[in-house]
DNA sequence: GTATATATACATTCATGAATGTATGTCTAT
DNA sequence: ATAGACATACATTCATGAATGTATATATAC
């Protein structure tokens, strides 16, 4: 074809990204070539090295269109220390987090691609490498929010943090992995709330939760 | 060469999948190819093809070795209705999970290859059939071991099984997740029964694990 | 017990296809 | 006119699966 507009190359940028979603949703990362993402977007592989270097380059931009969003949930609960429900905020945002994953088709997609349909080698460096990044950032910023909450009075004073950050993350993540294996095993978007009080309510109770 | 005993060759037969584990662990099953796993053993292709049918066939023989045992864990707890002790017994098996991932090299490596180095597409389908229906298993077995806690009144009556079924898997499968994601970020061994503790605790306390 | 036949446990070779990366061609906004 | 936005063509690199070769274990006959 020939040469189009700004505007029109953003959207076959775009188009190239939607239509790897949903291929490799469908046939997972390795298995998908490039060939299969350019004829099922109507172009041709020639569109798709234009705009990204390879493969994996697609990836991550794929990736990074869902994930950059998402690290910047907790950002401004932490940097505005004088918030009068840490503990409210930090549940509102993990509510957001599974909610979304219900009814954002995108975000569905993507976390179905990252949880069940590639491969963390490292060949994948650069969206290891985000990934790891961002566990130890949501770390440290649930750590400090959890940290604010006890200072609040809102959890008991002799609350371990570490393993409150620790089951909170594999309450989030392992309901992700579950429910995008098996979506119709449980109704997410409905029980989430539910199960994030019961998870509030035993940092405020259960002893299993103290120190050390 | 030339034929060996039946002995020699069951060995052939378990190198082929120790080596299988270790190649997949480290590069992934896509990237893997039989010729890395064939050289690797000290073998050829031609081994490979005659223990087994394709790359598929062996991933599923890998996985059954480690997945067949971990299906009967709850089998004797369900299979004895008159246990006098049911959460106990479903703490203590979801423990020895966690704590043998830390312990047994051959399970972490597999869980590995399961959870971060493998794609759940339709060609795996022997092993995606498998993990389905021993979801579905573990599933039905939890939950008659909450219905018995509760009708001896180690839980209280109106506890929301399905809820407490949901929690309890994703907090397990959280945790081997991110744990195999990055083992040095905490102490699976050291917390794995702090952690149930507290969930054991949140369901005979806590509110929010009632109905509905 | 020994000879023979056959199935077994691999190694080697070959043909095929698929995926990649690059190089080049082409058309068109500006 | 030229650089941008692609399409097309080509060479190369694997990975696969099947076909074939080969030497030995094991069973059977005698």
């Amino acid at each position: 074809m020939a040469r189009k507009t700004k505007e029109e190359s953003l959207e076959t940028r775009s188009l190239i990204l939607d239509t790897a979603e949903r291929v490799f949703a469908e046939q997972g990362v390795a298995r998908t070539s490039l060939a299969d993402i350019a004829t099922a977007a109507g172009l041709t592989r020639g569109a798709i090295y234009w705009h990204f270097k390879n493969k994996v380059d697609v990836f991550t931009a794929m990736v990074d269109r869902v994930s950059l969003p998402i690290e910047t949930l907790f950002a401004d609960v932490v940097d505005n220390p004088q918030h009068p429900d840490p503990l409210g905020e930090l549940r509102a945002a993990c509510l957001s987090i599974l909610q979304s994953l219900v009814r954002n088709e995108q975000r569905r997609r993507v976390f179905d691609v990252l949880y069940h349909k590639c491969e963390l080698t490292d060949d994948m460096g650069p969206v290891m490498q985000r990934q790891e990044e961002c566990l130890i950032d949501c770390t440290d910023r649930i750590r400090r929010i959890l940290l604010r909450a006890v200072e609040l009075g809102q959890l008991p004073a002799g609350l371990n943090i570490a393993r409150a950050d620790i089951m909170l993350h594999a309450l989030v993540s392992g309901l992700m992995g579950n429910w995008l294996f098996s979506p119709d095993s449980f109704d997410l978007e409905g029980e989430a709330g539910n199960l994030l009080d019961g998870y509030c309510e035993m940092l405020k109770s259960c002893p299993a939760m103290l120190r050390p």
